[in-house]
DNA sequence: GGTCGGCCCTGCGCGC
DNA sequence: TGCGCGCAGGGCCGAC
């Protein structure tokens, strides 16, 4: 599932490809990946006819790509969505949702097998699109404050984990990283926020960009076919997973047998001996 | 304002 | 073999 790392490694393929391309069609095979555009996917498309790629951004699972009237096309990936750079005429994929033409006839692939990802046009408010104001900066972002983040944790009265997948107090952390950092920090998911020390809760936000960090470094996590970046290439992360996807296996730091459980309606990894 | 539960969706694995 | 069911989960929305 596209976390931050997933979503950083597609934004870095399509930029490298597209920055400076200009749109000659777009075409949306399934209205619900741009569901959230009112006038329906004809207007949709119409809008990005002739339109120059500026750039690209990304904050925390959103991406977007800058275009030459001022405004975003804003990517969200949901659980299965993936941006493919293609170049060599090839037959289109079974779940090719949408797809962007060049005047150099290469074409930027959206292909999403459960269809929760789509993407949008948005204005741009400073450096973010304006529709993107809800979610927090993720810990990559200049404006990320650790010291505010951890006090407003220790003020919530859910549970750590749950928290942490709250897009709107900290963005880019998905159920992969979530239970990963709290591993890493010693941290039992199911502890309320405000039962969370100031110390714990620093720690635990350097825990998050540290694993964040490393998996970006070899290309994010993929377990199978639904996560691979532009080029159409796996990353590396899966093998370096200490308790996500590791149920019944032994903790990689006491042995004790990783357990799974549920966590707001969310699966759940964690180690009982380390995790108390 | 904060929290919770339900919904959207498709493919896979499992049990019968 | 084939069918039905549960599960996976990010973000949004309405209800409380």
């Amino acid at each position: 599932m596209p976390e931050l790392p997933e979503v950083e490694t597609v934004r870095r393929g399509v930029d490298a490809a597209f920055t400076g391309g200009r749109i000659s069609a777009a075409e949306i095979f399934n209205p619900r990946a741009v569901r959230r555009h009112a006038p329906g996917a004809d207007d949709f498309a119409a809008n990005l006819r002739g339109l120059e790629i500026t750039g690209s951004g990304r904050r925390g699972k959103f991406m977007w790509l800058g275009l030459d009237d001022g405004r975003a096309l804003v990517c969200h990936l949901g659980m299965s969505g993936q941006l493919h750079v293609v170049t060599d005429g090839r037959e289109p994929h079974r779940h090719l949702r949408a797809r962007l033409r060049f005047t150099d006839d290469r074409e930027l692939w959206f292909i999403d097998q459960r269809t929760f990802g789509f993407w949008e046009l948005a204005d741009m408010d400073g450096a973010v699109p304006k529709t993107l104001g809800h979610i927090a900066p993720d810990v990559f972002e200049p404006e990320f404050d650790a010291a505010a983040s951890a006090a407003k944790l220790r003020t919530r009265r859910i549970e750590v984990k749950k928290a942490l997948l709250d897009q709107g107090w900290i963005s880019g952390v998905g159920n992969i990283y979530a239970d990963e950092a709290l591993w890493r920090a010693k941290l039992p998911g199911k502890r309320l926020g405000e039962r969370v020390s100031k110390a714990k809760s620093l720690e635990l936000l350097g825990h998050v960009k540290d694993v964040l960090t490393e998996s970006l470094a070899v290309g994010g996590t993929s377990f199978d076919e639904l996560y691979v970046d532009a080029r159409g290439e796996a990353g590396y992360f899966a093998r370096e997973l200490a308790v996500y996807g590791r149920a019944g296996h032994p903790c990689k730091n006491c042995g004790t047998t990783i357990t799974k459980t549920v966590i707001g309606d969310r699966s759940h990894h964690y180690c009982p001996q380390c995790q108390r």
